[in-house]
DNA sequence: TCCATAAATCGAGATATCTCGATATGCAGG
DNA sequence: CCTGCATATCGAGATATCTCGATTTATGGA
């Protein structure tokens, strides 16, 4: 829980916006056949909605992951990116710590 | 509540010590005589205890001010910072509302 | 009115972030 | 193996943030 870190990565309202859409997986294109059953997303598929290069995704993703915002999971040629719920809950409660008044 | 502009101000280690500081007055020095009634604390006070220039910590507390964080009441050639708790829970609110799952 | 003090603003150099295209890596199918 | 596709990494230019010292503005007191 590197507070630091997720406040970086929050930092960028496309990042933000990520984490939203990945709330529901049903703001993305079908899984590709043979992986119906993965709760994740691929590269390809957050890079169509958000509109910026592979390369910029690609990192977005890699800041969102090494701030405990997302898991990923390779499967094959694909990396398929989902949120990470507990650690997501354990950076409010850490930030509303810091910030709130005992 | 502009969530930009919060995360933009959070993200920075010296600002949000300055908001832990705020959380206790006796984090500072004695109240300027004349002063004791105010709950805020002067400019030169908060620069004391960061360690940082004059011109830097009144930048920062601008920026702490334009995302809500903080209040500024000037009395006299002082100007007094105290924290927001109102709008530091509206912006938790929102940060959670952002991030959690309905 | 002049001076001293507190804070805000200005201008600038150093550093970090953003974002891209190009390249490298890993994997699947023929 | 060789080719093609998905993703990751690299290198770089543009832009933003950090932080400072110098200057300006506001205030209070002699």
């Amino acid at each position: 829980m590197d507070i630091e870190k997720s406040l970086a990565a929050l930092n960028n309202p496309v990042r933000r916006q990520i984490l939203e859409w990945l709330k529901d997986r049903s703001n993305f294109p079908p899984a590709l056949p043979g992986h119906e059953d993965l709760e994740g997303v691929c590269v390809g598929y957050i890079q169509e909605k958000a509109k910026l290069s592979q390369s910029t995704i690609s990192n977005y993703m890699g800041l969102l992951k090494q701030a405990g915002f997302v898991r990923s999971e390779r499967h094959g040629q694909w990396t398929f990116y989902r949120r990470d719920e507990e650690n997501i809950n354990a950076f409010l409660a850490a930030i509303q710590n810091e910030l709130t008044k005992p």
